[in-house]
DNA sequence: AAACACAACGAAAACGGTTTCGTGTTGATA
DNA sequence: TATCAACACGAAACCGTTTTCGTTGTGTTT
């Protein structure tokens, strides 16, 4: 077991001072090419790394970026996850992740855990306790440290930080829309309370879509289920009862589920009932009949909020100033809709 | 916004020393009762904070571990993270996770950037193209240094250091052994290559049980793909010429895809041909039929590598001793194969 | 020969804590 | 009243860097 050599092991072994190794590592002018030399060449030999906690303490940047986030069994903020470590890495900075499980108070302790030094700057979606509850002084206190902050799909209005979205309603939207040009008329919406961010945007993108058209909305084809939790009882209650020739909801899921309900009952899909989910992830791809999506982009959004973030922290200039990123959803188009 | 304060802040606001301070904050009895009760009220009213780079630079630990994995879309890794966070989190120890994107190059920098100091240990999961490589320089230069490695999974005899495994050869044993219980006859095997050291345990599993059966191994109804990688076309022409009544799939998605191609050739599931996959994920539950699976348990694996090695990091003794658990698989029963 | 520029290096402070080892003051003891 | 322990606190080293600001020694200039 060797130990890691120090630049004072350095400076002991080749009678110089410390200072002298390390500039002399950084090709500083100041020092001779002889003596550079030397230094160079037994670091390479004992493999000297400089330790990043203590440069971390030298210059309070630490190069590494937090992500707390509500769940990580979840294949849009896993992608998101994949988008931010890609771009952090490629800028040299490390991420760590911190998971909510939509607590509010394990939000609040891994913030306060991770704003005592540990990261430059934080990238987080917000647990539904939290928008539920509507206290966001954790993150204002974060913010008024100076430490930058970016919010992605779960925001929320009472903080000013930079931001990244998708444009939920828009999706929403062109989904209901799809439904509608193709004829369907009892175009049903599953989806969760509208305290989550995410869900209420939809569930708007739904009704203008259906104000616009002849159809109007008709809010007794709308399930609310309480959380992003399966409720199969729920959910088949709903569709015997309704019956509707589409449905829309706001993750894959419920859409998967209702389906194979609906096949147990001798229905064609997308004859009989078409489907369209939010969330394009293995589920969509995979399933029987494969699932239409609302493509969320986990990716894209990941990178974007990880440039945002990090541009922030490199920028010395302490403007005051926030922009929200609103990325565009795709409709993905499977076997559950007609083509 | 409001800076951090430091103990020296403190210090000058409350004319005492700095030791006097950091000593108040934790209660020495060296400290009068009153000066105690100044410094805290103090550091109460203005939110002192330790900083954690300061501390970790003192104490040499960071509290910190690092998850090098080879990829994060995946429900099986995704599990196990969440399992290495709870564990973590309870012990105070923060998860940065570094993706290696099942590239030996990116595995290797990862490792680099986090020995320097930001990590007390590592738990990981061996990228394929390292396992392809059999090159473990990287692993065995952290742990010459003497920072503990938990390998999970993906491991490699190689290396000493603590490991965590499922039984996965048991796991493909019992589901082949299901199959001929239940009078299938041709059994076949879509797996990959055999170095990843988890295809070739399921692979022997297998070949175990039909060697103990009367049927006997069929190379021929064994399809190896070169990864992990969905190749449609490879599975299709397989399925096509072998025709076989029950298939193993080492994970969810071959499985899967398969069952999809044999329904639109009309053939009954499980009736005329069975299924059973590797990896409880949701892709098998919500699959139609759902899907029988190989469970590994990923979040139990992840609480168990987290224990094994922050108990490594927090013991002072340098026993060389280190200890491989094996977890046991479970089948999970569902409606791809007969009840 | 005095004055100066410059190359090459070292001392020391700083980052924000912890901890060891004094040191001055007090009150009790002999 | 001299001695001593206990008390309450401060100075300083240390963790491993970076960086500023000297301080040498040499050679060049006038």
């Amino acid at each position: 077991m060797k130990a890691k050599i120090t630049l004072k092991d350095i400076a002991r072994e080749l009678e110089v001072s410390i200072s002298t190794v390390s500039k002399a590592l950084k090709n500083s002018e100041e020092i001779s090419r002889d003596t550079k030399e030397r230094v160079q060449a037994f670091a390479k030999l004992y493999n000297y790394k400089p330790n990043n906690i203590a440069i971390s303490l030298k210059n309070k940047r630490t190069k590494n970026i937090g992500v707390v986030i509500p769940d990580i069994v979840h294949h849009f903020f896993t992608t998101v996850i994949r988008g931010i470590e890609k771009y952090a890495n490629a800028r040299g900075y490390n991420v760590i992740v911190c998971l909510s499980e939509e607590s509010f108070d394990k939000e609040v302790i891994n913030m306060e855990m991770l704003a005592n030094g540990s990261i430059d700057g934080f990238i987080m979606s917000l647990s539904s306790e939290t928008q539920a509850k509507g206290d966001y002084n954790h993150l204002k206190e974060v913010t008024d440290q100076g430490i930058p902050v970016v919010l992605f799909d779960r925001i929320t209005n009472e903080v000013d930080c930079d931001k990244v979205i998708i444009d939920d309603e828009l999706g929403a939207y062109r989904a209901t829309k799809k439904f509608i040009d193709q004829g369907k008329n009892k175009i049903a919406l599953i989806t969760t309370d509208d305290y989550l961010s995410v869900s209420k945007a939809r569930t708007k993108g739904y009704r203008k879509a259906l104000e616009e058209s002849k159809l109007g909305v008709n809010d007794s084809l709308i399930l609310k289920l309480p959380s992003m939790e399966m409720d199969e009882e729920a959910i088949k209650t709903f569709l015997d009862q309704k019956e509707p020739d589409a449905v829309l909801c706001v993750n894959e899921i419920f859409a998967v589920y209702s389906m194979r309900l609906v096949q147990e009952k001798g229905y064609k899909i997308p004859e009989d009932i078409a489907f369209i989910g939010f969330t394009d992830g293995v589920l969509s791809k995979y399933a029987n009949p494969s699932l239409t999506v609302v493509a969320q982009h986990g990716e894209k959004m990941g990178e974007v909020s990880a440039k945002m973030l990090i541009d922030k922290v490199e920028s010395e200039a302490e403007e005051e100033t926030y922009q929200t990123k609103i990325l565009e959803p795709t409709l993905v188009i499977r076997d559950s809709v007609m083509h």
